[in-house]
DNA sequence: ATCATATTGTTCTATTTTTCACAATAACAT
DNA sequence: ATGTTATTGTGAAAAATAGAACAATATGAT
C-alpha cells in the first residue's frame, strides 16, 4: 500500500495535465512532457508510474487515454463521489457553490448548519439543520465530508460526523483536530498556507 | 536558510497550539505538551526549535510567551502583511469576507477583478477593476496576492501581478503556474485534497 | 536485415527528513 | 550540600523520498 501522500498528489497533478494535454490533441506523451507538464523530473515520472504498476511502451511513450483510464481507477475516480459541508458560513458556502469539483466527479450534496438563519431546504444544494446531518449521512451512504465551521465548534462536529459514518474529512477549521476511528482528516489551513508564503517571501527577499 | 516547508508549517502549528495553550492559562509548556497539540513527537519538536534556534530550560520546558514571540519573529508577523485577491468569484469572495486573518496579521485590503458587475469601492473590502491592480499593488507596497480566478485566466493573472511586483502568490486555480522572476507560488488545489482523502479512505477501506 | 536512436523501467546512489538515544544540566527534594 | 529526576539539545541511526544511471528494448531509418 502506498503511503506517500506527496506522491497520491503528483497522480492528481499528472492527470490534470494529461486533461489538458487531452484537449490539446495530444494522443501520447513521453515522461519528460509529464514531468514539465507538472514542474518534476523524469525519473520521478517514471518511478510513480512504477508504483502504480503504469507501464508504458519503450520508445513509444504512454498512450493518454490509457493512463487516464488507470489513474482514475487508483483515484476512485470511477464512481461519483458525494460529499456533504459542515457549516454554512462564508468558506462552506463558497464551496457548496464552487463548480470545479463536479468535472472531477465530487458531487456536494447538502450543506449542514447549526443557525436557523441559514437553512434552506431549496437551495440547488440545500442547507439543513446539523440535527439531521446523522440520518442523511447513514441514509445516502455519504463517506466524505467538508468540515468549515468556526474553531470552537469544529473538534464537536468532527466527532459527530464521525459517528454518524464519515470516513474522511476535509477540514478547513484552523485547528488540529482529534480523528477517533477509522476517520482520516486532511487539514486545509488558509491562514498557515499563507503564513508559509509570507515566511518564504521575507527569506528570499533577505538573501537576495 | 531553512527549506524544509513542513517544518515551517509545523512552526505555525506550534504557534497556534501556543496561543491556545496561554488561553487556557498555561505559562510554560514542554516538548511532548506541544507534540500532544499538534500531532507529532517530542523529539521533533525540539529538533524543530533547534532549527531555529529556539532554546529552552532543561527540566523547565519552554516559557510560552517567549516561544511565541520568537515564533511571530521568524514567521514575520512583526508587521502587518497586507494581501489583495484577485478574482472575485465564489471562493475570492469567500475569502475578502473571511474573518480567520486578522488574528493572523494578515489583511486583505482589495479585491480585483475582470467584470464590472462585481466591482464595488465601497466594500469593507473594495472589489476594482483588475486593470488598477498593478498601481495599487505598486503604490501600496503589496508583495503578496490571493490569486481565485478561473484556471483559463490564471497564468495571465499571475503574469500581471508579478510584473506588478507580488513576491507570493498563493493560488487556488486547479492548475500549476509557472513563475518567472522572483516570485514564489504555493498552490492549494481542492480538488486535489479531496482526491486525495478519497484515496485515502479508500484504499484503508480495502485494507481492513 | 541491421543499425542507430529514443525512451522506458528499475536498480543503485544521494539526499532529505524523522526518530532514537543519551549526555548535559537545571530544578527540586532530602 | 548532595542526590535524584525531569527535560532539553544534539549527534548519530534509520527511514523515507528523490534522483541518476543505465540496461533493455521497441521503433524507425538505411
Amino acid at each position: 500500500m502506498i503511503t506517500n501522500k506527496n506522491c497520491i498528489i503528483r497522480l492528481s497533478r499528472y492527470k490534470n495535465a494529461l486533461y489538458r494535454l487531452q484537449a490539446l490533441g495530444f494522443v501520447k506523451v513521453f515522461s519528460d512532457n509529464l514531468a514539465d507538464a507538472v514542474g518534476g523530473t523524469a525519473s520521478q515520472v517514471r518511478k510513480d508510474f512504477s508504483i502504480f504498476g503504469i507501464s508504458g511502451n519503450k520508445k513509444g511513450g504512454y498512450q493518454i487515454d490509457s493512463l487516464l483510464e488507470k489513474m482514475n481507477s487508483i483515484l476512485g475516480k470511477d464512481q461519483l463521489q458525494k460529499v456533504v459541508v459542515v457549516g454554512a458560513g462564508h468558506i462552506g458556502s463558497a464551496l457548496m457553490r464552487y463548480r470545479g469539483f463536479e468535472k472531477e466527479g465530487i458531487k456536494i450534496v447538502a450543506g449542514f448548519d447549526i443557525d436557523p438563519a441559514k437553512i434552506n431546504r431549496s437551495n440547488p444544494v440545500p442547507v439543513l439543520p446539523l440535527e439531521e446531518a446523522k440520518s442523511f449521512i447513514k441514509s445516502n451512504g455519504i463517506r466524505i465530508a467538508i468540515l468549515a465551521v468556526p474553531d470552537i465548534a469544529a473538534q464537536q462536529a468532527a466527532d459527530l460526523i464521525c459517528a454518524s459514518g464519515i470516513k474522511g474529512i476535509l477540514n478547513f477549521a484552523p485547528l488540529g483536530l482529534k480523528s477517533g476511528d477509522g476517520c482520516i482528516i486532511n487539514n486545509v489551513n488558509l491562514e498557515i498556507e499563507l503564513e508559509n508564503l509570507i515566511y518564504f517571501v521575507n527569506v528570499t527577499e533577505k538573501t537576495k
